[in-house]
RNA sequence: UCCCCGGUAGCUCAGCUGGUUAGAGCGGGUGACUGUUAAUCACUAGGUCGUUGGUUCGAAUCCGACCCGGGGAGCCA
């Protein structure tokens, strides 16, 4: 007898006749007058559950087969047959039918066979992968991750675990959560009245990180190329369908590059896990599809085979300022795109992914390289219709003065930076980096509006729950 | 943090220009029927209308405060 999964069992790949036990789920069940049950069960390997037929012949039948209603789990062994109703081409005729555990309270199980709402199903998100929707995304955000992972081991990257616990505050990413040990009510005290964090666990303030990126640099100056792929922290008080406090950062950064090698990247990148989710989670593709957004495969596609947009950021501007169009804020150079500007250019004007480089000095990082103009720094932005900005990035400055005079411009301790600033003294090499939301790329996959939606358990001020 | 919108049964929602016992569908229970497939049909149980003050003879309905949720903006990935 083989305990086959769902997907496997309905994939053709076992004959018509054999011994299988399933395992999962209970989505429905009906019963029928001429002797039977149908039970339809899920375990998640695929987006469509099997249909298990029960004999009341069974010696549970009456006592629980009968009884089972959504949610309850149970083993079911018999044999592989062709359907003999439409909607599926196998079915299981079931021998057994094992109750491996009931939903105690059936009236108020959350997980109905019916349309939820995200809202309340993110009140029950310890629940909720066993919707339809929740658990293609699982799948596809699955897909997407390996996708990923293939892509940079198929380029010669190596994947770098940076630091979650980091001492560099101000990384120029927002504010951050503390980490400490010292007690909350009652800490030690400087003669300042100050709370004394060289008596805290590290000798020192520490926080989560808001971002690998400095980390992996030091590793993009030996090993070329390099990754991050990991949890990142932001304390911003950000209520958006696309903001979430703790959220997973892939960090892809190269070195002998420039903007151009890393727009390349970007796109090469992008399209390549798009193409792998399409191939792999074709099912799910077709259920975001019919659900979620109609276009979310011809989309994908069409992005696939098209060329991105690059534009530069004074092009963007005057694109803007020439579109006729009111915009709440008048695009003006000098002051950062807003989403209404971004949303114009990659959803209207462009109507494909956008990206867009060399923004002014004043509104960027201060380790983005200063181009020969002195006024702008070679980042980009990749703006994707629907979500926004899903990339960020930009080449280094590589150059030691230039970066140590941008650091006192902006008023950082460069003592706290020292080691960042050797990686330009010993053998420094031009070189670049971006960093692609994780989340934002499976919303814009799946069509999942809110952020909340493609995360299995949504951190976001003021709820931490399960 | 700011601006809008909302909170009525386990879920999705109607009722809201104040007026007797607060409704429907789904889900649950019972029964009928059927190789069914978010089955169908009948019956049935289930609600301190977010909380708290106020206006009123009377509040789910009007007003204030608070709590919670959603959308948009800013911050950004």
């Amino acid at each position: 007898m083989t305990v086959p999964s769902i997907r496997t069992a309905l994939s053709g790949s076992i004959s018509p006749g054999t011994p299988v036990t399933v395992e999962g789920w209970v989505r429905t069940r009906r019963d029928s007058k001429a002797g039977f049950s149908f039970i339809t069960v899920s375990d998640g390997s695929c987006h469509h559950p099997i249909q298990v037929v029960a004999p009341a012949e069974l010696q549970n039948y009456r006592e629980q087969i009968q009884k089972l209603t959504s949610g309850c789990s149970v083993r079911c062994s018999g044999e592989l047959v062709e359907s003999r109703g439409r909607g599926q081409a196998y079915e299981i005729q079931a021998r057994a039918v094992e109750v491996l555990g009931w939903v105690s309270d059936p009236d108020t199980y959350p997980i109905q066979p019916k349309q939820h709402s995200y809202e309340f199903l993110r009140d029950v998100a310890h629940l909720r992968p066993r919707t339809n929707t929740f658990g293609a995304i699982t799948r596809v955000r699955h897909a997407a991750a390996q996708a990923i992972h293939r892509y940079f081991d198929e380029h010669g990257y190596c994947w770098i675990n940076t630091p979650i616990i980091t001492a560099s505050d101000a990384e120029g990413a927002g504010h951050m959560f503390r980490v400490s040990t010292l007690d909350a009510v009652n800490p030690p005290l400087t003669d300042n009245g100050n709370a004394d964090f060289s008596k805290d666990f590290f000798g020192r303030e520490t926080f989560l990180t808001v971002s690998g990126q400095l980390n992996v640099e030091g590793y993009c100056l030996a090993m070329s190329k390099v990754y991050t792929f990991g949890p990142t922290f932001r304390a911003e008080n950000s209520n958006t369908t696309r903001h979430l406090a703790e959220f997973w950062m892939v960090e892809p950064e190269i070195a002998f590059a420039d903007l151009t090698d890393l727009a390349d990247l970007a796109e090469d990148f992008l399209k390549y896990i798009f193409r792998f989710v399409l191939e792999n989670c074709a099912e799910d593709m077709v259920f975001f599809e019919k659900h979620i957004e109609q276009d979310a495969r011809t989309r994908l596609q069409a992005l696939i085979d098209s060329d991105f947009v690059r534009i530069d950021y004074a092009e963007a501007i005057d694109i803007l300022a020439a579109s006729g169009k009111k915009f709440e804020f008048k695009p003006e150079w000098g002051l950062d795109l807003q989403t209404e500007h971004e949303r114009f250019l990659t959803e209207q004007h462009f109507g494909a992914p956008v990206i867009v480089g060399n923004y002014p000095v004043e509104i960027k990082a201060f380790y983005m390289r200063l181009n020969d103009d002195q006024k702008t720094v070679a980042a980009l932005d990749v703006l994707a219709p629907g979500i926004g900005e899903i990339i960020g990035g930009s080449q280094r400055e590589e150059r030691l003065d230039v970066l140590q005079k941008r650091m006192t411009e902006m008023g950082l301790d460069q003592h706290t930076y020292n080691w960042y600033l050797d990686l330009r003294r010993y053998g420094t090499v031009p070189h670049a980096g971006f960093g692609l939301g994780f989340e934002r790329l499976i919303s814009y996959i799946t069509g999942m509006s809110n952020i909340r939606d493609v995360i299995p358990y949504p951190r976001v001020p003021g709820r931490a729950d399960f």
